[in-house]
RNA sequence: GCGCCCGUAGCUCAGCAGGAUAGAGCACCAGAUUCCUAAUCUGGGGGCCAUGGGUUCGAAUCCCGUCGGGCGCACCA
């Protein structure tokens, strides 16, 4: 990264300069609490370009009262170069304004770090994995697992423009019951393959997705399986299974544009005694005993019968109920894997963050439980996320929508892709906090215009591409010779593209990608308000003629508006089109 | 019954880890097209931020209760 500095990020270290200088002076006391000092502009662009609340903030800590540290914070600031007014208002605040050459030095800031800018050092380098998607491979993907995907995918993205180094991980769970049913499913399939009528039984997968992995095995190894029993062909069946549904999964993760670093295998986890070893460590710490599982409350089981299990004392750690973490034939539980593994995670990373959907809400608390108890036992504790995210519920015309031509009784995300582009599943996914239900429609959503914001801010990105193109045929090129030309709506427009650090550095440190999403719509918005000033006034085009410096700066204003907002589409991993 | 999430304009949602007079889109009303893409823009009406308390200089935001909606609640993943 160039030392270029964005203007954002130099007003904050003035403010804090200005802080320091004040210890120095003896105004203030050393060793304040700067956490919640703010510089940000003000929701009244009248109050100025840049508030900050230090004084009412630090008032109290400092025995002090706000009128009296502003006015000592405000000699500081007026001192400065960039400032052209500095004032105390409210009930504390300083509106700072700042010079217009300012802005337009920033604007040569988005110029000179082009594709890197919004990129910021926050993170500082500290590994934060981040799982997410970890669909069963036992089908392709559906709805139900989209948004988690799109989510933990731009958050991913995100974390890393604030300068965190990511690892994108899948977990793949492959050795559970249910991948045995998959392959019990699949062994269907080949007999069917072979000429056999078939009848699916409860319980089992019954998608047509089945039938060409179950007819490859059939064309590669003949009717070999047929005589054999069970304990002989399921191993061979699941393992080209799980294979198969996994390079489908893949499959449908590259059509929204995802791409996960690691994957990691249940079986394989359980095959290196993991599991064991965590559950080793746990009896040793009396966090495992072998007890009775409650019977669960509020809901009648008719064949509950009390049994003894290994169970992790998680109610130690704030669950309502001790886990056990093996079934009762002695075989790891979901949850037995699960804390192993994320040890396992937490061996090469300094943060994890798991996305997952809200059905699984419940067990939030247990696998927090097992991060803390083994992560601070082994004297390392770990910071560690789980971020929900909501159902979905999808729509077609008002109606829910469902079936599905592909797997029988679920919509796809292949299917959802094909019909409505990747770019709009995954802009309006983000376009909502994840912690919110959210309708998905069908209808609307591939309307090419209202209520739709990916093509509203696509539109804006093809319209500055179009229009320089335009310019470049006729021999005009964006230049920053004489941006002074440049007045007071096009250093509105700055002040906004401007704000693109700080929203993707408060955006990380929220783990809020949809943060990134408004912020585009905001910018697009005010490029098209800009551009429109153009139909009644046509002195305030673009492209004039007969004045190639004032066109010369917009153009160069238009270059790095276009570039904020590609660099914004790109943590959300949507596409900026060059025209639509 | 218990746990987690949500409740902001008629509808769909923002509200930047407590800040100044709560915003946008859709819908509704009134306007702009000899234009670099009108897939756009300008203006207008519309809110007891579910509700009752609390915390403080200051609450849509934090805490507690209530009401309403969603998800989950044995060895499934």
């Amino acid at each position: 990264m160039s030392d270029t500095t964005t203007i954002h990020a130099a007003f904050a270290d003035h403010v804090r300069d200005a802080l320091e200088a004040l210890v120095v002076d003896c105004v203030l006391p050393a060793g304040l609490p700067l956490a919640n000092v703010t510089v940000e502009p003000p929701r009244d662009p009248s109050h100025g370009d840049l508030a900050t609340n230090a004084a009412m903030v630090l008032a109290k800590p400092a025995g002090s009262n706000p009128r009296v540290l502003a006015e000592a914070l405000v000699g500081k600031l007026t001192a400065l170069a960039d400032v052209t007014g500095a004032e105390i208002a409210g009930p504390g605040f300083i509106n700072l304004r700042v010079a217009d050459s300012a802005w337009l030095a920033e604007l040569r800031a988005i110029a000179a770090l082009g594709g890197d800018y919004g990129r910021s050092n926050a993170g500082a380098g500290r590994v934060v994995n981040v799982e997410y998607v970890s669909a069963n491979p036992t089908g392709p993907m559906h709805m139900g697992h989209c948004r988690g995907a799109v989510v933990g995918d731009a958050l991913a993205a995100l974390l890393e423009w604030a300068g965190s180094k990511v690892v994108r991980e899948y977990y793949v769970n492959d050795a559970g019951g249910q991948v045995d049913t998959l392959a019990r499913s699949v062994y269907l399939r080949y007999r069917e393959a072979l000429g056999e009528t078939i009848e699916i039984p409860e319980g089992f997968y019954p998608g047509d997705y089945l039938k060409p992995i179950g007819a490859l095995i059939a064309e590669d190894e003949g009717d070999r399986y047929l005589s054999e029993p069970e304990a002989e062909w399921l191993p061979i069946f699941r393992a080209r299974a799980v294979a198969a549904m996994m390079d489908t999964i893949r499959g449908d993760l590259a059509m929204l544009g995802i791409h996960h670093d690691l994957f990691s295998s249940e079986a394989a986890l359980q095959a290196a005694g993991k599991p064991e070893a965590a559950e080793t460590w746990l009896r040793a710490h009396d966090l495992v005993y072998d007890g009775v599982l409650e019977a669960p409350k509020g809901k009648v089981v008719e064949d509950w019968e009390p049994v003894a299990l290994p169970l992790f004392r998680s109610t130690k750690f704030g669950d309502d109920q001790d886990r056990p973490i093996r079934k009762s034939d002695g075989k790891w539980t979901y949850f037995g894997a699960d804390l192993a593994y994320h040890m396992q995670k937490a061996e090469s990373a300094d943060e994890l963050i798991d996305i997952w959907g809200a059905d699984h809400a419940g067990t939030v608390k247990r696998i927090k439980a097992a991060v803390a108890a083994l992560s601070e036992g082994e004297g390392k504790p770990i910071p560690f996320d789980v971020k929900l995210v909501q159902m979905v519920q999808l729509l077609r015309d008002g109606e829910p929508a469902k079936m599905s031509k592909r797997s029988g009784n679920f919509v796809t995300i292949a299917d959802m892709v094909e019909e409505v582009g990747k770019d709009v599943v995954r802009f309006t996914m983000l376009t909502r906090k994840p912690e919110a239900q959210m309708d998905f429609d069908f209808a609307k959503v591939v309307e090419a215009s209202k209520d739709n914001p990916v093509f509203y801010v696509q539109y804006a990105h093809a319209r500055i591409r179009s229009t320089l193109r335009k310019a470049a045929a006729e021999g005009l090129a964006p230049s920053d010779a004489d941006l002074a030309l440049l007045g007071e709506a096009e250093i509105g427009l700055i002040k906004q593209a401007a704000q693109f650090p700080r929203v993707v550095e408060s955006a990380a440190a929220a783990r809020e990608p949809h943060r990134i999403a408004f912020f585009l719509y905001d910018l697009a918005a005010a490029f098209h308000a800009y551009w429109n000033l153009g139909n009644d006034d046509p002195s305030k085009r673009f492209i004039l003629t007969d004045q190639p410096a004032l066109t010369g700066a917009r153009l160069f204003l238009g270059t790095q508006i276009g570039q904020v907002i590609r660099n914004g589409l790109g943590i959300l991993g949507v596409e900026a089109v060059e025209e639509l």
